[in-house]
DNA sequence: CGACCATATAACTGCATGGTCATACAAGCA
DNA sequence: TGCTTGTATGACCATGCAGTTATATGGTCG
């Protein structure tokens, strides 16, 4: 079956839509602190709050965004749930935007140290 | 020098909200379509405005942000003023989702088709 | 100069959504 | 059976921001 290369060049509006969704999802500050901490294993809420500092219910809301888009998933033991990343593309999404920032600022303060 | 390898890991909440930030930027169908629109090369707020449906105030709205970011470059010419890419990663990044969204949806409706 | 074209911008509106508070639900424990 | 802890959820508020309208700016041509 032919696999047409899948470039953001030729996609309709509504799969943009979808693309932008994702984004969106990564656009907060709060909820990539969770998967900060989520970084390295799997976490229950009660770990996130105190590792994020927001509330619980900020928390669980958060979770459940993510959750539900498959960044993340739930296992649920005893009185505790444990989330943890489904889906390690988004380190690689931070890691590129990470990487390109930074080197986007170490340029610009360069101009003042010559 | 001693150069770290930069992994979401470990960042400052304040590096956080610049990564976010930047996300942002991309969370919106109506700035992707720009970018869509400038993947072949520059092209004027006109030919913009044609390719997208917009309006002008909102073409020029949306290309004035990401310019500002250094997502685009101007180039004045006359009377017209052409935007092109100045960061081909937003592609990467577009790819990057694109590829797994379109992943995850086949695999969910391969539930359907057994 | 004045009439027009291309682009930017300011003011405004409506909607989406992040945060909070209170509360519901569920599981363990007395 | 209550009591406590852990998590989810609904209601509410405030803010941000995309989109629109109208207008300003600036360049071109007559």
């Amino acid at each position: 079956m032919p696999r047409k290369k899948l470039s953001p060049a030729d996609l309709s509006p509504q799969a943009l839509e979808l693309v932008a969704a994702r984004f969106k999802l990564l656009a907060e500050p709060m909820r990539l602190r969770l998967l900060q901490a989520l970084h390295d294993g799997e976490r229950n809420v009660t770990q996130l709050v105190e590792a994020t500092g927001a509330t619980q219910a900020n928390v669980s809301k958060h979770l459940g965004l993510l959750c539900d888009a498959g960044i993340l998933r739930r296992r649920k033991d005893g009185m505790h749930v444990f989330y943890a990343i489904a889906d390690p593309m988004v380190f690689e999404l931070c890691t590129l935007v990470c990487t390109r920032l930074q080197a986007d600022l170490q340029r610009k303060a360069a101009h003042f140290a010559p």
